[in-house]
DNA sequence: TTTATTTACGAGAACGTTTTCGTATTTTTC
DNA sequence: GAAAAATACGAAAACGTTCTCGTAAATAAA
C-alpha cells in the first residue's frame, strides 16, 4: 500500500494538504509558481487521488452503471462499445450488470446502486419487466436514469430508442418484396414495447399487402432457449412452413438460423430471415 | 438527495453511530434485541451503506476492473459474461475497460486504476503492448493482477490461457486430415505470446505431416482493419491460394470470411476456415 | 462484601478529499 | 501615508463509514 496522499506531497513541500489541493485543481487562490512545482511533485511521485475520498467529499462517483439483460448479443456490446468510448473519453468509468432476463436481478441491481454509486444508470430492460418499482425507486432518489432500446414506457426517463414499428414494417415489406407468401414473426416478450411495436409493424405491412395475418405464424417466444427452439422446430417441420422469418431480437434469428441448418432448410432459398439487432 | 446515513437512523433511534454500524454489521457487542431494531429501522428507511464512506475506511472497493482489447469478439463477451456472473454472486462489481489494442490507451487505463478504485484487476492484453512498465507498476503497487488469453509472459501474475500450443497444432491437423494442401496461418501480433504459440502448433502440424512451411503462407496481420482485408483479398486472388485457413483470433476468421464471400469463394468448399475463440 | 469479568453501548479518531473561512502579507487607490 | 483591495496560503470542518477504546452497569468469582 503506502500510497500517495495530498498529505505526502504537503509534507514533501512542506506546504498545507489545502494549498496542494488547490494547486492541483489549478485554482486561483496559488501563484502560478507553486502550482507548478506541486505539479511537478505530483507527476514525479505519480500522485492519483483517491476516487473514493474525492466521491464522499464530492457526492460524484464519475461512474455510470450498464445494466442489460445479456451481453452475448450484438447490439448490446455495440452499445457497450459507444458507451465506455464516450465514457473514457469524458473521464468516467463504467459499470457493467447482466441482468440474465431475470427481473429479480435487476431489481437488487438496481437497489445496489442507490446509495452514490453511481451518478447515473443506462438500463435495457429484461423481457419480463412487468413490475416497475425498482425503477420509481431510483428516480425517487434522484438518480439520473436513461433507458435504451429496452423501455419502460410509462416512466418519464430520457429513452434512446429506434423506430421500431417503422422497422418491423420495413422488414416484414422486404421480405414480401422478395417474394415471401408465409411470414413469421418472432416474439420475445408480449410486455415488451420493442417487441410489441416491432409486431405492429409486421401486421401493417401483412395489411398493407393484403396478406392475411395469421396467428399461428406469430410465436410468441421466451427466454427459455430450449422451449423456444423446439418451438421453431415443429413450425419449421410443418408442411405449411413459413417462407420467411422476422425476428425481433437477435438471439431469435441465430436460433431460427441454427434449426433450418439442422432441418436441412436453406437460407435464404428456403427460408428467408430478417433480424433487429 | 437527502439520503439516509447511519446518523440518519441513530437519529432515529437515539441509539449513537457507532452502536448503528455495529448492529448492522452483526457484531457480538451489540444485544439481539438492539440489532433486531436496528436492522428493521434500516429495511424500513432502506438504508444503503455509502460505498465511497465505506471504501474511504476499509480500503476495499468490492469493484474489479476487466481490461480487454475489443467487446465485439465472442471470447470476450463470454468472459465477462462469467466474471460478472462470479462477481455478482460475490457481491463484487465489474468495471470495464476498452483499449481498441491501443498501448497508450492501456497505460492510462492502469494508470487510472492505481489509486483503490479496484481491488483488481484482469487483463488480456493490447496486440500492441511491447513495452510492460505499466503492468509493473500495478506489481509494485501490490494490486492484484491476473491476465487471461493475452498474457504478459515476463511478469509473475496469475495467468489464464488456453494450450495455445496443442490448440494451433490440433487446428491445422484438422484442416490436414481435411485434405487441405496450402494452409495459411493469420497472425494478429509477432510479438504476443498467444499468436506466437499457437503459430508454433500450426508449424508442427505441418512438419508433422510432411508438409513444407512457407513464409508466404503465415500473414501478419495488424488492428489496422482495411489493411488486413487487402492483404487477404490478395492472397486469396493468388492462382496458388490458400485452400486452408487457421486464424489466430476471430477477428481474423471474420475478415477472412468476408473476403472469400467478397471473391466468391465458397467455405468450406473453395476454402476452410478454422478459428480460435 | 469486594474484586473480576462480562455485556452493551458511546466517544472519537481515522480514511483522503474538497472547500469555506480566516489571515498575514503585499499591492493598489485616494 | 492611510485605507482598501488583492494575493497566497493554512486551519479546520465536512463527507459517511469503521473500529479502537473507554466505561458504566450487570453479573460472576473470590
Amino acid at each position: 500500500m503506502s500510497s500517495i496522499t495530498l498529505a505526502t506531497l504537503a509534507k514533501e513541500l512542506k506546504l498545507s494538504i489545502s494549498t496542494v489541493s488547490k494547486a492541483l485543481h489549478d485554482s486561483h487562490e496559488i501563484s502560478e509558481q507553486t502550482k507548478l512545482i506541486v505539479l511537478l511533485k505530483a507527476k514525479e511521485l505519480n500522485y492519483q487521488v483517491n476516487p473514493f475520498a474525492s466521491g464522499l467529499r464530492k457526492q460524484k462517483s464519475k461512474t455510470i452503471a450498464v445494466v442489460i439483460p445479456e451481453i452475448d448479443d450484438n447490439f448490446f456490446t455495440l452499445a457497450i462499445n459507444g458507451i465506455e468510448s464516450v465514457a473514457q473519453v469524458k473521464g468516467y468509468h463504467v459499470l457493467i450488470y447482466l441482468t440474465h432476463e431475470d427481473v429479480k436481478k435487476e431489481a437488487t441491481i438496481t437497489g445496489l446502486l442507490q446509495n452514490g454509486r453511481v451518478d447515473g444508470i443506462m438500463i435495457s430492460i429484461s423481457t419480463e419487466t412487468g413490475d416497475s418499482s425498482h425503477f420509481e425507486e431510483l428516480k425517487s432518489k434522484e438518480i439520473p436514469l436513461v433507458f435504451f432500446d429496452r423501455v419502460v414506457e410509462n416512466i418519464s426517463s430520457p429513452k434512446i430508442i429506434t423506430n421500431d414499428f417503422e422497422s418491423g414494417f420495413k422488414a416484414t415489406e422486404h421480405l414480401i418484396e422478395n417474394g415471401c407468401k408465409r411470414i413469421a414473426f418472432l416474439s420475445i416478450s408480449n410486455t415488451l414495447s420493442i417487441s410489441n411495436n416491432r409486431m405492429k409493424g409486421y401486421e401493417d405491412a401483412l395489411k398493407k399487402y393484403g396478406m392475411k395475418y395469421e396467428p399461428d405464424l406469430v410465436i410468441a417466444c421466451d427466454n427459455h432457449e430450449e422451449k423456444t427452439r423446439s418451438l421453431f422446430r415443429k413450425i419449421l417441420k410443418k408442411k405449411k412452413r413459413p417462407d420467411g422469418i422476422v425476428a425481433s431480437v437477435e438471439k431469435l434469428a441465430i436460433n431460427a438460423y441454427e434449426i433450418c441448418n439442422e432441418l436441412g432448410l436453406k437460407i435464404p432459398d428456403d427460408v428467408k430471415i430478417i433480424s433487429f439487432s
